[in-house]
DNA sequence: GATGAATGAGGCTTCATTCAT
DNA sequence: CATGAATGAAGCCTCATTCAT
């Protein structure tokens, strides 16, 4: 018999793989709830979109909070993941233009999480400031830094919040490709500046 | 006899003095709030905060999202009154530098508006939109496109997106004096483009 | 000046005439607010609906159910004088036929008003049971009782509550006419019974 | 899972045992507490009186209206059993004198229900209108003129009404035996008529 | 383990009544 | 005195969370 744990679920190794399957399926169930819906969604909806009842969603989410905190570490996870294929793109430039450009598209998927992330007071505001996330962004910009590409000034807390105004931007639904090309044109280092 | 009326208080002409006091006492109330505590706060608190009953509270603002509209309303007065003060400045840049200013900070004195305000689903999620804002800032823009000191390609509608940007670093609490330099640099003209 | 009194109002002498006016202007508009909505009514739609405003109705009438009590009395008093009108009918079974219609016809005038009378619990459920009137009607029954068309059995308190049953009929819209016909046969001293 | 119903519980089919139990108690308080005190219980006091939280009631009920108009239609469907019964009793007239004095006894029940019923503007004012209701009273009455011992020109609406009346009088607390009688005596067919 | 019924603190809103103008 | 703005207790209902089945 495994032993009893009182914070259910802890990650996601070492589940059954029934249990695993739930657990995914309620995160893709509450990111959909959320970003169409924001944060008022209830508990039982997301549950209901998940295909589960609501027990089972308490199960592997012991409050709405935690939920919603998870969601944002997997989304940042994604994140993460986009910043390491960032670095795989030889041209600094293009890779800082490809990691906005994918960044912004994500968001466009995510649409109303942010406030669902806000009415919790993550202190990573957006899901795009974890640890591991600002390490692989920073390498990203450092590269284009040392290649004379980027603005010498700018930092991997910068440039997230940036992309949380573009975000911003994205969920009023106006035209981010232009914002996203000023932000561009902004970063870029000037030949005299 | 007055007509009944199934909107109390429209606005605010024709009011007893007490009455219009306390309308503005209520909606300085709400600012400071939802400001600092997000769309959650009650209506009773914020009652007490403005030092009326809740009834009152709901003579002047039927619902708590007439509350909020009627704040973003409000908020988005202030903004329109800024952009025609920026016209002021004969500088066609210079204004524009102003007017980024200008709308950072008081966006730096209502943090956590933004949340209250998408919690209502404004269309003008931002109280940066309502027309005669449009028009305000629209002036400023065109009058420095005309210059040849701003992107030619930047309409009204994207700088408030640009703004609701930087309201969302503000709200990070990151350094949002370096978000507004990175867009100042992507908006001045290029000499060469 | 006139002594102050802590129930203000009392009933109608000694009014200056514009208050006067008021008290019976303010109770024509509650018969037809309750008689339309239902007890529901708010005292300001009342005071509206009166061309008052909401201190002046309080000052005729210290509160709801004082007014609604008031109400009741006042429509008693027609009732009395409806029983009083029967005796000038000099058959006596037609007298009774009279009274019932002339019920009937006042009370579809006020459908609506049962429950709000029922709402305060009025021992006299109905307005139609004052002394007075009891007199009134017992008069009338007692006639009809010698001339020997009336069931012997039939007190004043049973009459009063069979118009009440009339008026549920007419409450309900139903064709109160077939339902007093049969009251009335119902009445009718059998040739042999 | 089960589909997403917008009418919580919407009748009695297919519960777990302990929900439908709860529904009747629930069902059961309410027509206790509102016979007691009219309308104005408020939802607490029933869940209490029935011994569930306020929850469980919203759960079954999602308004204090759709509670009342449950209630009245359990009601009236006691009222359908009582008419199919009185169809059982072999003598024509025998068989409307029962089912007006059990009317009369349930009525005498549920006192205070009227008015309850009434704040809700229920068409069928009475629980005493719903089709099957209907039909089964209409059954009665025709069996009774065809044996020529009740008036010809008597509806199961008519009927219905009267006994509506009569439950005014009881409400009053008046000697509704005697009201019954005179109804009985003007219901009957007349030798001479 | 899964399910969904039950729970009840807490939120929004109403409305009889009071009181400053 | 009339007016209608202010008051706040009290009511209806929601929804995160628990627990019996």
């Amino acid at each position: 018999m495994a032993v009893a744990s009182s914070e259910p679920q802890p990650r996601e190794r070492g589940m059954r793989a029934d249990a695993r399957r739930n657990h995914d399926r309620i995160l893709e169930a509450a990111r959909l709830a959320f970003s169409e819906e924001g944060a008022g969604v209830q508990m039982d909806a997301v549950a209901r979109r998940g295909g589960v009842g609501v027990g089972t969603l308490y199960r592997h989410f012991p409050t709405k909070e935690a939920l919603i905190r998870e969601l944002a570490r997997h989304l940042a996870e994604g994140c993460a993941r986009d910043a390491e294929a960032a670095l795989e793109i030889s041209d600094p430039w293009e890779s800082i233009v490809w990691l906005v450009q994918r960044n912004a598209e994500s968001m466009a998927l995510n649409v109303g999480l942010r406030d669902t992330f806000a009415s919790v007071r993550l202190e990573d505001d957006c899901p795009f400031e974890a640890a591991a996330l600002e390490g692989g962004v920073a390498a990203v910009l450092v590269r284009a830094q040392e290649a004379g590409v980027l603005r010498e000034d700018l930092t991997a807390a910068d440039f997230q919040a940036l992309m949380c105004g573009l975000s911003a931007t994205i969920e009023r639904g106006a035209d981010w490709r232009r914002h996203a090309g000023i932000l561009l044109d902004g970063l870029r280092a000037r030949a005299a500046a």
